[in-house]
DNA sequence: AAAGATGTTAAATCGACGTTAATTATGATA
DNA sequence: TATCATAATTAACGTCGATTTAACATCTTT
């Protein structure tokens, strides 16, 4: 898999934890982890490498990866690695996102990526979702359509113009409000962005 | 200057914008830039580049520049790659701003873009909130027209004799002001400007 | 009172957002 | 690999609120 599929992939879904190569296709192993570490996808990240040099090792561990395994190795000794990192991650506190929020009526499950309005449990799809969540993490605070098009699309997918995001809110609102046409959960802010109404 | 002496220059007196040359004697800008990011100094970076390969150019990018400049240039090209990106800059929400302010009755949340007097939320449009805000930034201080000017409408004209200002002022007194048509909050300075009481 | 600066209002313009349908991408399945 | 279903994005246009303009009123200073 080329590492902007796996970007993608790794937002939609995020696993436990990622065994990156540093070479890949399109973009290498650092980069994948930098970009990451700017989305806050705070997941335990174990780079694999043929490269021996020691300036590539710290390039690696200061772009966020938290281990590094060079090429040929043991099968144990990554297994191993594996290991630790899980168990530093689950014994590190608040470093992983909340499993679910509680907001009056709504309620998200952000392991199942499940979502429910009064009890009755709506299905999203992955990009309604990912808006979802972001808007949820930050309620009552605006996000800027440029916090959510660097969140959800990265640097440079989508045009200032394009009104894919509208399009969006536009579905959640249809899933997600008891009036879509009269929204409250998810508020306009005209000239900025939109926000969710905490409570 | 060599790319190590900027980086600390940039840390230590964080410019505006910085215009990167992708050579530079002992690291290049790209990883001048990509050191930037990680240290999460958020500064408008375009880069400047003799090199003319696709690849070179999604490297500048991804690195975490926000524009990129191919040699030899046309002036004019620069310059308006630098004026959007400083607007870019300047609209994105509260980077450096504080993040609230509290003056007496007055209450100015940055992040969330809310406003409360006396307790009571009034909703700004973004024009009123960034005026607001620029008072309220140097409250006790008088803003000229002039400075308002150069800070809300930048280099975009704004004719002298325009109106305009005072229109915005006049709805900022009226969603704030106890009585709008005797302003204690935002006073006029004959002359000279605005000034916003400090409390 | 005259000149210059600011205040006020409504109307005109402009731009941001909303909406729908069509198109394109994606991913699963045979 | 072709096909199909679904999701994501684009295109095109509508709507409405925000901003600016215009015209005139009022205040300040000399």
């Amino acid at each position: 898999m080329a590492g902007l599929e796996a970007l993608t992939a790794i937002r939609n879904s995020p696993p436990d934890l990622l065994i990156l190569d540093l070479t890949l296709p399109d973009i290498d192993g650092i980069q994948l982890c930098r970009r990451l570490r700017e989305q806050r996808l705070d997941l335990p990240v174990i780079m694999l490498t043929a490269r021996d040099g020691l300036s590539d090792k710290v390039l690696g561990l200061e772009c966020g990866a938290d281990d590094y395994v060079v090429k040929p190795f043991a099968f144990l000794e990554l297994q191993a690695r594996i290991k630790t990192c899980l168990r530093r991650q689950e014994t590190a506190t608040g470093r992983k996102a909340p499993d679910s929020l509680n907001l009056g009526s709504l309620k998200i499950d952000c392991q199942k990526r499940q979502v429910w309005v009064t009890g009755k449990e709506v299905e999203l799809t992955k990009k309604e979702f990912s808006l979802l969540l972001l808007l949820a993490e930050n309620r009552g605070r605006v996000m800027t359509r440029e916090d959510i098009r660097k969140t959800l699309w990265g640097q440079r997918q989508l045009y200032s113009w394009s009104r894919t995001i509208d399009v969006h809110i536009r579905h959640l609102r249809q899933k997600l409000e008891a009036e879509p046409d009269h929204p409250t959960l998810i508020r306009t802010v005209i000239g900025v962005g939109y926000r969710l109404q905490a409570e």
